[in-house]
DNA sequence: CTGAAAGCGCTTACAG
DNA sequence: CTGAAAGCGCTTACAG
């Protein structure tokens, strides 16, 4: 079975007949209808998609670029694929597939898009990885294609929309929590680069120390990678800081695993002798001892916010999705353990 | 820019030659081709995928299918990008797009792979975690789309190409290698389900004790899911074993730290109680105490050689990669740690 | 070296 | 309710 007009042949009737009792139009007689479902069913027919693409001028496609930049390789490993779920779960009610579109990590991330986006592969994407400024922006928008950012950005004008997860809700929570305890040498752990999320996590960061009139020091802001290797870093950095912090708050998840590592080397125990607050919860950090205090977020649900953000920006599906609203900002649940567990007003 | 009949317009020349000209064509005159391809930058033009498509009848794209069930998310993490880099380099010689598929976790594998394989959304594809029979191979084989497969089966009589690890080399290896430190209760924890890969390290493991003058003992064998969970599960059912096995060899690199955080709990220190080997190196596994004995492969290497004898199995390409032999098994190194460190014989 | 024309597989007004 | 026909954007024999 090829395409269309051999099935339109075999039943003897017009291909376009065929097309309307596929796609489920009004107007077809039920019994015509059946037998086109049932043949279809029977040679395996499904439409073309290039044929229908080029026709209805509309992919069916979804695209979410992945970064796959070393680092993003080695870290942000479960994250895309937990999204994914929850992407699809709201495409698949419209018949929209989700494709990912891995940037080469030799390819300009601008360059590879704007291909992906010429070529018309898609109809709409997801970007991730939002840099401060970030030309991909201004170029998605300029091409009027609709699309989410996955983290905030300078660019575009604001004319775009994103979701970001609280990292101001995190700083304040954890730095709330580590002053509450009795901590007033409080470092952090920032990724170096031009990632968004750096800022405003540093800038939460120092909003929190003022309101508890800590002042802030920028000795205290580590600038490391964000992987586990960064958090073994963050460890050394940490251990030349004179006038010693007695708690550290770490920006990126894995950075954890690292940390503890350098940690242990220098025979400091976490939750006795430093406090350490991670950021998302994750499953390898799960396992590290002491248990490390951290957020939590659902992957999924932030997909799913993704998928309606998404549509509510596309014009055929933004009746359904009305309140999709534009911008969110995504919140993270405080999960006690012991890494952050001990009063530093009955240590010292 | 819409299309390239308004940048032939622009140009005042033919459609037809901006095509050629645009596609590397000879028989263009030089100059015509600088004109070409100046407004074409100048108006970010790039030729319609969908029509190209339908008109070439091939998409110059490459399909990735990924399950997306729970404990793909939990774990493969960055398996994936990492072959995805390797994969690019090699494709991208050709023009050739890869785009990753994943298949939501409520839809059947082989029904989803059917409809993307029917609606002609890519030419070729690579299709991962094959289990011992694994309709979607027979699909493939049928429909006549080239395909490479990441791990051997049973299914498709043999008609198609895979690349699998090198699973009796490891599980040789380890073996070899646990006997020759005294060891002659080891355990084994493969994973549970229909995953090709359990048969395959189990039937050698077995043959490897065999050859040593062990018997293979079934108890010893620890059915557990791939992932952190199976791993510390693992560690619960070899503490119930009776006869204590004096060594363990994991077949799922993640599985390590879940054991780990077992076996601490029970107060046994990776080599020097209990020796572990675990499977593949991986970035989070490094961060194990003690270091974790494994086994190292290039993921990037894996990634081109999948492309390599993908495109082998393509009429357009097959001519350039003639050596893209067909079936390889695919090697891992032995990295010597911690964690089996001692001579039982010293020992006891 | 270039242009005019056919046609890839589909969907969709338009007639009937 | 159905059929005939146009046309989505491109590439590629075919003429010249």
């Amino acid at each position: 079975m090829k395409g269309i007009r051999q099935l339109a042949e075999h039943l003897d009737i017009s291909i376009g007949t065929v097309s309307r009792a596929l796609n489920g139009k009004a107007d077809v007689n039920e019994e015509t209808r059946k037998r086109v479902l049932a043949a279809a069913e029977e040679f395996g027919y499904v439409a073309n998609q290039s044929g229908r693409s080029l026709r209805q001028g509309t992919t069916n496609v979804i695209g979410l670029m992945i970064e796959s930049s070393k680092e993003t390789v080695e870290n942000s490993d479960n994250f895309f694929l937990g999204v994914t779920g929850g992407l699809q779960s709201v495409l698949s009610r419209h018949k929209l597939d989700l494709v990912m579109l891995p940037c080469p990590s030799d390819e300009d991330p601008y360059e590879y898009l704007k291909r992906m986006v010429a070529r018309r592969v898609v109809d709409a994407m997801i970007i991730s990885a939002t840099q401060r400024i970030d030309k991909r922006i201004d170029l998605l928008v300029k091409a009027k294609i609709p699309f989410v950012a996955l983290g905030r950005s300078s660019s575009g004008g604001g004319n775009f929309t994103w979701i970001d997860l609280d990292f101001e809700g995190v700083a304040t929570c954890a730095v709330d929590r580590l002053v509450a305890k009795g901590h007033r040498r409080i470092a952090i752990a920032a990724p170096s680069g031009e990632i968004n999320l750096g800022y405003i996590f540093v800038d939460a960061y120092r909003k929190a120390l003022e309101k508890h009139g800590i002042a802030y020091d920028p000795k205290l802001v580590i600038r490391v990678k964000s992987s586990e290797q960064g958090g073994y870093q963050a460890g050394d950095e940490l251990l030349r800081i004179e006038d010693k912090p007695t708690a550290i708050i770490l920006i990126y998840e894995l950075m954890a695993i690292g940390l503890y590592r350098r940690l242990v080397e220098a025979g400091i125990v976490p939750g006795r002798d430093l406090a350490v607050i991670g950021f998302r919860e994750e499953p390898r950090a799960k396992f590290l001892q002491p248990t490390l205090t951290c957020f939590r977020m659902s992957l999924p649900d932030l997909g799913a916010a993704l998928a309606e953000t998404l549509l509510a920006g596309m014009p055929a599906y933004s009746e359904t999705y009305r309140d999709g609203v534009r911008n969110r900002i995504w919140p993270l649940e405080l999960v006690p353990a012991e890494s952050d567990a001990f009063f530093l007003g009955s240590k010292t």
